[in-house]
RNA sequence: GCCGGAGUGGCGAAAUUGGUAGACGCGCACGACUCAAAAUCGUGUGAGGCAACUCAUGAGGGUUCAAGUCCCUCCUCCGGCACCA
């Protein structure tokens, strides 16, 4: 007889989205009466494995915030798109020999399907995809204004290589020196590419981390990765030679003690030196570079090993703190090599004071060079001294603090206070198939010309093979038609260049193409963006706090800078997912055999329970292990409250209406503050109440509201078997009544000496008088006061509906 | 090594930010319905104890009438960075 009470998923799931969509509910268009809300998903790469049901998690968390905030009155942008460009696809293409284009297109349709029926509410009308020439049009006209601001220059300066990928790739590709994509161990391959100048913005994009609404992990990777540093720059002469030593330093208050200097092996004196003959142990330190150069990122950056070095024996360089102070006597220093100096960072040369760096300290030991105090405070003779003190042994500088000293040594010795940063200009060409094609032409008389912008999209042409050279140069240098053009300036004869973009370069931008996705006029319109932007709420994986996220902060600021944009960070608030793994605790891989697929257990339990239950599994950000069974937990509550819909009475129970108040305010308060699971939890408690007690339609229908977000579909159908016509999403969000909350009776926990020995069921509004009273006189109260030391109540201490705790002495 | 975060039942977790530790859910046990099972419903479920009670939030100390929450020392796990001068 209770057969239809059965929510039927299958049927009613697919008639609302029908609906829905015939309604285009989630149509966005600007709208100056209403505020503006943006709220994104990181778009997917879209993968030929299709999504599992960690990858939604995200989205659906993004999709309640989107709905609850349509209800709240708000104006909200909620789209989506992919990020299609990379080599996947393009090795998915080599293998099967389709052109990439189609493997994306079908991996872009299945995704989409799979997002489809979870009832997301994106606008698919905004829907973008970065290998859209419409779309990368942008990516290369945003190129070009970066080129002609002078922020991008053609380099050969050795690279990360990765011999597998064929590529060369930027320091943020890289993971514990492998290349991220493939694991293979990368190389140092000097390839001629275009770079970025990224470090022009370290300071700003450093000093605006400040105002973000970001959690404080995401803000510290990125400090740590641009890696500001204050110091010096000092000359050191060398002996003999017009040459002079630049070294980077953060402590030239310790110039004094500076015993030796220590050169990166790949410094360029090192084999101007070589050549000139003037290096006594010449095979030597050629071994000893050599060797360096082989060994990888990660053994060189290993700090537990031995450092080792060599020095260049028949060259000495001047202290030139001791020279200017007439300390002829000892103010030559012996330079080694040694791979604990890096090339890449400051000057690839240091002033080695072993005094008062660890490094130094533990190298000198080793190679019995001078040890030589110059600020006091030194505690442990087995150890560098790195504090700061008052300067000691450094000629008229003695008894100076050493934070005034950095400043006035360095002034002594002509150097210059300056920074250094970690953060290294962005590597922005890849020798590959699929990606933005780079609109720059060479030409023999007139260097390197842009596209002109009327002929963007320089659209990606058709190719016999997509296999990587190898060589440095991408597969689009064989196809002769495409290379040789006329140069858009003189229309001689020029070359375009070949290399493609990495595959940061679309997801740079993406978001404020959503705003004003059909523009063929501009990258993005002015009002528009000035409507949406910035993006209020941006949500995505963890993964990206030092690739994606400083890449379009950096390419947002300079939008901002030539115009473009209004503000000048693009994402006020960011919040990251946690990862959903497997049952077994491993991530969820094909190779595991552990993937759940999440169209599976939408045929199976519905989209609703589906949503709630990735909901309520624990706190967003952290991750969690799926389990089909706990799934059970939140559809069981989803049918209690379909089969809520036979018991209506007339009107609520009292204790049933407070429930419903608080419930109202904590699913609006956690959904702000993505406690999803909390706010899944209080719904449960009311409708578990209900049960027992009595809920009338009209508070049902607040239920119903309020689930809304969260289980779309079934609280739909609800709504239209209460007798409406509108679509929940376009309802008000119900308000609650604060004197609705107030209970009635509380109960209060009464304390003796902090132990519970009592519990008081009491009016509401009993005085603390009354509740000192009663509790006193409760016979098991009476009994541990008695008990207890003296007997004496010495104090009474009441928190008002909550605890009253008798101390006695 | 440095930075960030976290340690609470058999499990996922909650705790009004100093006020009844374990809400809600999974699992489990017993019961009802059923010829039986599933589903559903009810009751119970941190540990010890017949009970009164005692113990219990990674370990140890402290502050407080009162500590998962605050302070000190230490341990473990996860994430990020890592010879950055």
């Amino acid at each position: 007889m209770k057969d239809f009470k059965v929510y039927d998923h299958k049927k009613l799931d697919q008639k609302w989205r029908k609906a829905w969509d015939e309604a285009n509910v989630y149509k966005t268009t600007e709208d100056a009466d209403k505020e503006e809300f943006y709220i994104l998903d990181m778009f997917p790469y879209p993968s030929g494995a299709g999504l599992h049901v960690g990858h939604p998690k995200g989205y659906i968390a993004t999709d309640i915030i989107s709905r609850y905030k349509k209800m709240k009155g708000f104006n909200v942008l909620h789209p989506m798109g992919w990020d299609a460009f990379g080599l996947p696809a393009e090795q998915h293409a080599l293998k099967n020999k389709v052109h990439p284009k189609i493997n994306t297109d079908e991996n872009i349709a299945r995704y989409k399907e799979q997002l489809e029926k979870i009832s997301l509410n994106y606008d698919w009308e905004r829907e973008i995809s970065t290998t859209d020439p419409e779309f990368y049009k942008w990516t290369q006209w945003a190129f070009i204004q970066m080129f002609k601001k002078g922020l991008v220059f053609e380099s050969n300066e050795p690279i990360n290589w990765c011999p597998s990928c064929k590529t060369g790739l930027a320091n943020e590709d890289l993971e514990d020196g492998k290349c991220e994509r493939c694991d293979s161990e990368i190389e140092q391959k000097p390839i001629r590419q275009w770079v970025i100048r990224i470090t022009d913005y370290a300071d700003r994009l450093l000093a605006d981390l400040d105002k973000l609404d970001w959690q404080e992990s995401i803000k510290e990777s990125q400090r740590k990765w641009i890696g500001r540093s204050e110091g010096a720059e000092i000359d050191f002469a060398v002996k003999d030679s017009d040459d002079k030593i630049k070294v980077f330093t953060t402590r030239p208050d310790t110039l004094f003690g500076a015993t030796y200097m220590v050169l990166a092996p790949e410094h360029k004196f090192v084999q101007k030196w070589i050549d000139e003959g003037v290096i006594e142990n010449k095979e030597e330190v050629e071994n000893y570079a050599k060797e360096a150069s082989k060994k990888s990122h990660i053994e060189r950056g290993d700090m537990t090993k031995e450092k080792t070095g060599v020095e260049l024996k028949g060259i000495k360089a001047i202290n030139p703190a001791l020279n200017k102070s007439g300390e002829a006597n000892n103010e030559e220093l012996p330079i080694y090599i040694a791979d604990y100096v890096m090339a890449d960072y400051g000057t690839g040369a240091i002033m080695a004071v072993p005094a008062h760096d660890e490094r130094d300290f533990e190298f000198a030991k080793k190679y019995k060079i001078e040890i030589k105090d110059v600020i006091s405070g030194r505690k442990n003779e087995d150890e560098a001294f790195i504090g700061s003190g008052k300067l000691i042994n450094s000629g008229k500088f003695d008894g100076m603090d050493s934070e005034e000293a950095k400043k006035a040594i360095t002034e002594f010795v002509g150097g210059k206070m300056t920074v250094s940063y970690k953060l290294r200009d962005w590597v922005f060409a890849r020798q590959r198939y699929w990606g933005e094609p780079i609109p720059l032409v060479h030409c023999d008389k007139c260097g390197v010309v842009p596209v002109p912008e009327e002929e963007l999209p320089l659209k990606l042409p058709e190719v016999e093979s997509y296999e990587p050279t190898g060589t440095g140069e991408s597969p689009l240098a064989g196809i002769d038609e495409w290379v040789n053009v006329k140069c858009p300036e003189c229309g001689g004869d020029a070359k375009r260049e070949t290399n493609t973009m990495p595959q940061w370069a679309g997801s740079s931008w993406y978001y404020l193409r959503y705003i004003d996705p059909h523009n063929s006029e501009a990258l993005v319109d002015k009002e528009k963006e000035a409507y949406w932007s910035p993006v209020d709420f941006y949500v995505g994986g963890a993964e990206h706090a030092t690739r994606h996220l400083i890449y379009a902060r950096f390419w947002h600021k300079f939008l901002y800078d030539i115009g473009v944009v209004k503000y000048n960070e693009p994402f006020k608030k960011l919040q990251t997912v946690g990862l959903i793994m497997a049952e077994d605790g491993r991530k969820m891989s094909k190779r595991w055999g552990n993937v759940i697929n999440p169209d599976d257990i939408i045929d199976e339990y519905g989209a609703d329970a589906f949503r709630t239950y990735e909901m309520f599994m624990g706190p967003f950000d952290q991750a969690v292990n799926w389990s089909t069974k706990g799934l059970m937990g939140p559809k069981r509550f989803l049918d209690k409250v379909w089969k809520m819909q036979d018991d209506l009475a007339s009107e609520s129970s009292k204790k049933v209406q407070a429930q419903l108040h608080k419930t109202i305010k904590k699913v609006g308060e956690d959904i702000e503050g993505m406690k999803y699971n909390t706010a899944i939890s209080e719904m449960m408690i009311l409708v578990n109440l209900a049960e027992k007690e009595c809920i009338s339609k009209n508070d049902f229908e607040k239920l119903l509201l309020i689930l809304s977000p969260f289980a779309p579909h079934m609280t739909q159908e609800l709504w239209s078997i209460l007798g409406h016509n509108t679509f929940l999403i376009g309802e008000q969000w119900p308000n609650y009544d604060n004197l609705l909350l107030i209970e009635d009776v509380v109960t209060v926990v009464v304390q003796v000496n902090g132990k519970n020995r009592a519990e008081l069921i009491l009016p509401q509004d009993t005085s603390e008088q009354e509740v000192r009273e009663l509790a006193l006189a409760n016979e098991a109260v009476d009994k541990w006061v008695k008990k207890t030391g003296s007997g004496e109540v010495k104090r009474f201490i009441y928190i008002t509906g909550r605890v009253a705790n008798i101390v006695v002495q």
